[in-house]
Formats: C-alpha cells, sequence, structure tokens
DNA sequence: ATCAATCATATTGTGCACAATCTAATTGTG
DNA sequence: CACAATTAGATTGTGCACAATATGATTGAT
C-alpha cells in the first residue's frame, strides 16, 4: 500500500496548488487570477485566437473558459467577438489595457521562479519529465 | 518572455490535471472523487484524525474539507464525531465500509502509475523534486 | 470566577474544472 | 435545395480551493 507521501499524484497536487498559491499574491496586484493568467499568456503569445485554440493549448473546455473569458472581457484585457465568416466561431483579441500587462506578468513569472531556487537546467528538466507524463496520461485509453 | 511551454507553473498545472483525470474513471466507479480518495488515502494511513491534522497532512482548509468530509460521511464512509474532551474537535473515523475500500483503491493506484509507464526510480525522483520544489515555495515569505 | 483572547470548525462567496446538455451556425449528402 | 449530422460555444449542475467571516468551545490573565 503507498502512503500519501508515495502517490506521484499527491505530489503533482500539491506542488501545483503551491505553485498558484506562489503566484496569487503578486497576480493579484494585476487582477488577474492564476487560469487568468495563464490564459493571457496564450494570448501574449498569439492574439486573435477562438474559444477552441485557447482550449486546446490550456486543455480546458468552454464551460471553463465562457466565464473565464468573460471576467477578462470585464477587466477590459480581451474582446470577444464572432467569427464574421463563421459566427459559431469567437475570437479572443487583446486589448491595449491586455497588451501592456505583459511586462509586468512577465516579471511575476521570473519572480515566482526564482523563488523555486531551482537551476535553470533542473527546471528545464522536470519540464521536460512533466511534459512527457501529461503526455502519456493523455495518450492512454482509460485501460 | 516564457512561451506556455516554458512556464514550470503550467507544467505542474496541466500534469495534476491529467493526472486526477487518470484516476477519474477508475474512482468513479468506487463513487470517490480525486480530492475524496487522496483524503481517503490518509485515513486509511491514520484513523481517527481530527479536521485540522487531515488538513495539515493535505494542505487543505476547513472550507474545502468541511463539505468533503460530510459526502463521505453521507457515502458511509466515514463518521464525524466530536471529541468529547474538547468539543471543538471533530474527529473522523472510517467505517468498515471504508476500511473495505482500501484495496480496491491501492489497485487503482498501481493501475494508474503502470498507464504512466514510469520506472520506480524514475518516479521516486520526480517525487523528490515536487516534494522539494513545493517544500521551497511553501516556505518563502511571499518576497 | 469572569471575560477577553485563542482555537477548531463551519459558513459564505467567488472562481475554477468538468460532465452533460442545449442552441445556433455550418457542412455534407442525396 | 432540403435536412440530417457536425461543429462551436454557452449553460447548468456538482464539487473542489480558498479567502473572509462567524460560531461555539476552551484557555488564560486578573
Amino acid at each position: 500500500m503507498r502512503s500519501l507521501d508515495n502517490h506521484l499524484c499527491f505530489a503533482l497536487y500539491a506542488a501545483s496548488r503551491a505553485m498558484t498559491a506562489g503566484y496569487r499574491g503578486p497576480l493579484s496586484e494585476l487582477g488577474l487570477t492564476y487560469p487568468q493568467f495563464i490564459a493571457m499568456v496564450v494570448l501574449w503569445e498569439a492574439d486573435g485566437v477562438t474559444v477552441s485554440e485557447l482550449g486546446e493549448r490550456l486543455q480546458l473546455d468552454s464551460g471553463t473558459l465562457t466565464p473565464l473569458l468573460k471576467r477578462l472581457e470585464q477587466a477590459k484585457l480581451v474582446a470577444r467577438q464572432r467569427n464574421a465568416d463563421d459566427e459559431r466561431e469567437l475570437i479572443v483579441t487583446l486589448t491595449d489595457e491586455g497588451h501592456a500587462l505583459q511586462h509586468k506578468a512577465n516579471d511575476i513569472s521570473e519572480q515566482v521562479f526564482c523563488r523555486t531556487g531551482l537551476e535553470e537546467s533542473h527546471a528545464m528538466q522536470m519540464l521536460g519529465d512533466l511534459h512527457d507524463l501529461t503526455a502519456r496520461l493523455r495518450n492512454t485509453p482509460s485501460i
């Protein structure tokens, strides 16, 4: 029988929540939650994407993204408009205010990274391991 | 500027959700959610603990645990009773049914672990890395 | 013994996650 | 063209997470 400390799932769950907590303070000064922040990271990379493209990148569905994007819209960080060529699609675009936030947000990322005390190379290795693990879990059809 | 793929926070967040998703199917057959499952893991280790002891182990507060434990009580997996010596404390105990679930749950842990395709030694290394990371994030007083 | 301070848990409110379902727009096939 | 099937998002409902606050029990200082 595995103890709690022997469960990789719990180590991930705890680390993820600790990381989110690390971002919470700095992000609150920008008026962002952590999930809103990662949505903005995607938009800073590629502006003017559909909700489903955003969802594919973040692995989040419309049930999560629709209200989140509405809040970002209310905060005037993004605009949401239907694609004229296909009215089913909703295009999410950064506002000037949304673009302007990128520098501050980048500082926060570096700040939190420093707090982890990780060597860049060690972080890259963990990044790779986590990426592989995620891919394997996604590719295994449940049995 | 870091891309989404360069954010360790996102790698953790995505891996954690993928792992939870991996447990979802098997656990649903036991009528458990993932957070309920890890609470049960702690109780299988040490029965008859207070809510705050459980919370310390899981790093979850009463706002999360109180309703979760009520659902486990409704499912007849745990009993909740006040400590007669200090009525502020609530003692959580496994029922026979709760104890009986341990074997099935352990099978699920092993099953999901196999799905990750990880060598035991690699998993142990990741476990250690994640543990360290979590500890560092917790110990850094926000600046 | 009294009562302010502390402590353990519960409650409330906000914002995710995600399953299930719904609606409206588009596409493919006869 | 007609219309079933598909697609993109939105909505609804449940269950976390977590901050803030409330409630009730206990402790400690006078």
